[in-house]
RNA sequence: GCCGGUGUGGCGGAAUGGCAGACGCACACGACUCAAAAUCGUGCGAGGUUUCCUCAUGUGGGUUCGACUCCCUCCACCGGCACCA
């Protein structure tokens, strides 16, 4: 028995006193960087599970410095976030002082199990030296124009009243309390990842990664080949156009002659007149000058644009006649509504509308929206849309306010088009019917006043379902009729526009072309709703619809009788656009808590949003807020914190009061560590290209679409901004399987069954939990901790200890015997190839194999021993390699070479067969020949009895291995 | 439903076309001891007519002189995605 608290404690201090491990930046050797999951330091403290990982990178570390590299290999704090946040207000503390109390007793874990960790460049993302750059890297983000804010429905849980991450969500509920998680809309930042997805998903290929995770990376992309394609929708009758300019304005500006000749080209009638005092508007006179000098009938639509809106409401109030639609775009607005700035035609028009009357004079009312706009008149104009129950089409203008000559999302509108994407362009004279998504935005525009009543109900229950009843399995199809078509652009047939939840806003462009024949949810919704199904690909085999695989085309005109897969993309040009859609979405960072990096962004008033200067950063997290989850961020709640002065025009302005999602923070670190102190940027460009990338990365499995897609996309940006030579981050990853409880299940304090490693490191030593862990079974697949294999693994480093120890006390040899000499070759060849395949648990069985078949060797054999042993038991083969007279170091010394020669056997054993089956094994000398194999063998006693009175029709013979008889 | 992975003694596992079960745990017996622990040694898939033979790597089939290993079918479990057009 050996006293490995003694060792360890002293071995440890050696170590850290002589940095032996530090990673020199400018060293001669040749760079080797390995990283691992730097932890979040939880209050539970580690499990025994956690350090596997590690003891598997020290391993390789250590074998990698004894061959002659420079490793860098660090440890860091990834401490934000909300568990901390949540403990924190459980036990009435700050989360600051929490993490440091958690960091702390993280630290003194992980250095129990001697660890070779450069700890000077340790790192805590929850200190201003490092969210520093985090903040610095969103900017860069936002000025490249991949930071964005747009509305978007997120997680939120109705009891705890706060935003949810999407990890935080388990079923549909809230992982906190259990409560069905809500959608909320909500503005949110966002970074567009969705620009790399090409090249995330190209990329994977030239990646030593898992094929598993390349391939659920690959999935989480989702690359869908295919085609978008247009149907327009059916007028009921022919309609005609009455475009109203607003103030300032002329028919010659801005977009109206465009979109008038765009309009005519289809073939539609358009008046566009120019008002009476354009600038210096008066409600009377225009409002006479168009009743008095455009034809206005039933198949109208007007088309008011600005103050144009409000002369189009008053004059289809004094026509008192029904037209047939009102399109409103970007409404000038009411004086009486909060917050309007004054126009000085305000004295000249009233907004006294009778909206109800607008109502009843018109099939539909569609209010647009350029979200370019400042707030209040979105504001007002959702304000409008409700008055008059209209469709609401919220768009980018190419100008702010639709003042570019050309603003192509206006056509949608006025001429509306429903876009498709499609993967089978080939089956598009099988689309009998369409289904946009209830939060499609031509849903209002397009419903007709039968089917409003419907609609309304469907739409306003599908907004209301929760996530969790919206995936429900096996859910039944549901959906409504709109009461418009659209047509065929194959067929040219007028066919149904549906709306219903099948059809998601969020993929493609929210609608789709039903084609039932072909697909099955297609097929699913027109048998129940009865609409028709038309076979457009045959198979002789198989009759049975749907049908989703190739064949030949039929029932498609000129198509006919060409196979589905070659004609594919001919038939996306001719009727479409091909297209290459994605299932990724953007990243949504926006985290209404307290706990994180503050989003360094101001709004003014006046002159919108803008990035913090770099040289005020960091914006420093405040410590005095009530952190406690309100519905609202934190921050927001802090007047001091929020009150800012406009980095461009001095004005009051205000701090965005959000914090970053914290895989934000995590998904950069592995480039600091190159330089972790800098203080003027975010690291020093030689430093980073000297290191990066990333040439070993032990991670879970469960990061595999998270943190490493974020940090992939990361890498991609800093490459193409020119801060990083490397478009890839992460070379080689390989994936540690989890440690269970005794019972097989997962550690988990509610389950009773998590082992602490500081009891484990108590009671056998940090190189017995080691050498366990790393025996347990290959490295990627989990295993049951099981005690008595702990003491097992503390037995063998007894036995080393005791049998050395011996040979410190009476030194038996000079030399070796040669068998001794041979073993310990094939021991160092088999370890030096286990270690980079990590395959530790044979390395293992291998030195338990040596030690059983050799108790006695020459001193200078031990040593060699010792330094294999050395990376997976640190501290004790330190230990023995003292005793045995050596004043350096072991964890200096150069892993040992063997040679080929000694590791080849001079006699083998041949395994004779009959028919296949073993019927003796013999000794040969190496290379022994076929014939002279055969002459010895059969006869053999075992041997000849089985080849007795049968005649021999065939002899394999494997050159030193076996030769078999085949008889008959 | 789709994608990926896994399936070998009482247990963790080894063997990637050539002696299935290395190594360890558990168990049994023996040595040492007054005794226990520790240590050392022996045995340890199932069955049989036991120098040997048969069966056996989730199931059923195939390829091969020979299959845990390669191919096909099915089953079970694990992980991921899930109305993605």
């Amino acid at each position: 028995m050996y006293n490995h608290k003694e060792i360890e404690s002293k071995w440890q201090k050696f170590w850290a006193d002589n940095k032996l491990y530090q990673a020199k930046d400018d060293s001669k050797k040749p760079k080797f960087y390995q990283l691992e999951t730097f932890p979040y330091p939880s209050a539970a403290g580690l499990h025994v599970g956690h350090p596997k990982g590690y003891i598997a990178e020290d391993i390789h570390a250590r074998f990698t410095r004894a061959n002659g590299k420079e490793v860098l290999y660090t440890m860091g704090w990834d401490a934000f976030g909300l568990p901390t946040e949540n403990y924190a207000i459980k036990v009435g503390k700050n989360p600051k002082e929490v993490a440091a109390e958690n960091i702390a007793n993280f630290k003194r874990q992980v250095q129990m199990f001697g660890l070779s960790y450069d700890w000077d460049r340790e790192i805590n993302t929850s200190s201003p030296d490092y969210y520093k750059w985090t903040q610095w890297l969103f900017i860069q983000l936002y000025k490249k124009g991949l930071a964005y804010r747009a509305k978007a429905k997120i997680n939120w849980c109705p009891n705890d009243q706060t935003v949810l991450a999407n990890e935080q969500v388990i079923d549909g509920k809230c992982d906190r309390c259990g409560t069905v998680v809500i959608q909320k809309e909500m503005e949110q930042w966002f970074l567009k990842i969705t620009d790399y997805a090409d090249r995330l998903l190209a990329d994977l290929d030239g990646l030593d990664w898992p094929e598993a995770t390349k391939q659920m990376q690959k999935n989480w992309i989702g690359r869908s080949e295919g085609a978008d394609i247009d149907f327009k929708v059916d007028f009921e009758s022919e309609p005609n156009f009455l475009i109203l300019h607003g103030y300032t304005g002329l028919p010659g500006k801005n977009f109206i002659p465009w979109l008038k000749q765009e309009i005519e080209s289809k073939g539609y009638k358009v008046q566009a007149p120019e008002m009476p005092n354009s600038n210096d508007p008066k409600e009377e006179e225009q409002v006479n000058f168009v009743l008095q000098n455009c034809k206005i009938d039933k198949n109208t639509i007007i088309v008011g644009h600005s103050l144009g809106c409000v002369v189009a409401q008053k004059v289809l109030m004094r026509h008192n006649s029904r037209i047939m639609g009102l399109i409103l775009i970007a409404s000038a607005t009411d004086k009486t509504f909060p917050g309007s700035i004054e126009r000085p035609f305000w004295k000249n028009f009233s907004w006294d509308i009778d909206y109800e009357k607008v109502k009843e004079l018109t099939k539909f009312r569609t209010v647009v929206s350029d979200l370019l706009e400042d707030k209040k008149r979105g504001e007002y104009l959702k304000f409008l849309k409700e008055k008059l129950g209209s469709g609401f089409f919220e768009t980018t203008a190419s100008k702010q306010h639709f003042t570019d000559l050309q603003e192509p999302e206006l056509l949608k509108v006025v001429l509306p088009k429903i876009k498709v994407f499609t993967t089978r362009p080939d089956t598009i004279f099988g689309a009998t019917y369409m289904v946009l998504a209830p939060e499609h935005p031509l849903v209002s525009q397009i419903t007709t006043k039968e089917q409003k009543n419907y609609v309304v109900n469907y739409v306003e229950s599908a907004a209301k379902k929760t996530e969790l009843e919206r995936t429900a399995l096996e859910k039944d199809k549901t959906g409504v009729f709109t009461g418009a078509f659209a047509i065929n652009p194959a067929t040219k047939d007028k066919i149904q526009i549906w709306v219903a939840d099948y059809v998601l806003s969020t993929y493609g462009s929210g609608a789709i072309m039903a084609v039932p024949a072909h697909d099955e949810r297609d097929f699913e919704f027109a048998k129940k709703f009865e609409l028709p199904i038309v076979r457009v690909v045959n198979d002789e085999g198989d009759r049975r619809l749907p049908y989703t695989r190739e064949g030949r085309i039929m029932n498609s005109g000129k198509y006919n009788d060409v196979s589905s897969s070659t004609i594919r993309s001919q038939m996306a040009k001719d009727f479409g656009t091909p297209k290459v859609q994605y299932r990724l979405r953007d990243w949504s960072i926006s985290r209404q808590r307290y706990w994180g990096v503050p989003i360094p962004m101001i709004n003014c008033e006046k002159c919108g949003i803008h990035p913090v200067p770099e040289k005020d950063l960091p914006v420093v997290l405040p410590d005095d807020v009530d952190f406690r989850p309100k519905g609202m961020p934190p921050l927001a709640s802090s007047e001091q914190f929020l009150n800012v002065s406009c980095p461009n025009c001095g004005g009051p302005a205000k701090r965005e009061p959000e914090t970053l999602d914290t895989f934000f923070d995590s998904s950069w670190y592995y480039l600091r560590y190159t330089d972790p102190h800098n203080d003027q940027e975010i690291f020093e460009q030689s430093k980073v290209d000297h290191w990066m990338p990333v040439d070993l990365y032990v991670i879970g499995p469960e990061h595999a679409t998270l943190h490493l897609l974020y940090s992939r996309f990361l890498t991609k940006f800093l490459f193409d901004a020119g801060f990083v030579k490397v478009a890839e981050p992460f070379n080689k990853l390989r994936h540690l399987g989890l440690i269970q409880g005794a019972d097989g299940q997962k550690m988990s304090k509610s389950r009773g069954n998590v082992v602490n490693p500081d009891e484990v490191v108590e009671s056998v030593g940090a190189d017995s939990m080691r050498i366990y862990e790393m025996f347990m079974g290959p490295f990627e697949d989990g295993q049951p901790w099981n005690t008595k294999g702990l003491i097992g693994a503390r037995r063998f480093l007894d036995k080393v200890f005791r049998t050395i120890s011996n040979e410190v006390r009476n030194p038996s040899q000079e030399r070796s015997l040669p068998s001794v000499e041979m073993g310990l070759h094939k021991l160092i060849k088999k370890i030096t190839s286990d270690i980079p395949n990590f395959k530790f648990n044979t390395s293992i069985a291998a030195f338990m194999e040596f030690l059983n078949e050799n108790k006695q060797m020459s001193k200078a054999n031990w040593e060699t021993f010792l330094i294999l042993l050395a990376p997976f038991a640190p501290h004790i083969t330190e230990e023995l390699w003292s005793q045995l007279g050596q004043t350096d170091s072991i964890h200096t010394q150069p892993w040992p070479k063997f040679d080929e020669k000694m590791t080849e056997d001079k006699n083998v054993k041949i395994v004779v067969q009959v028919l296949g089956r073993v019927r003796a094994t013999l000794d040969f000398p190496v290379g022994t020949s076929q014939d002279e194999v055969r002459l010895k063998v059969i006869v053999d006693p075992n041997v000849k009895r089985h080849l007795e009175g049968k005649q021999i029709v065939k002899e394999i013979f494997v050159q030193d291995k076996l030769i078999n008889f085949v008889v008959k």
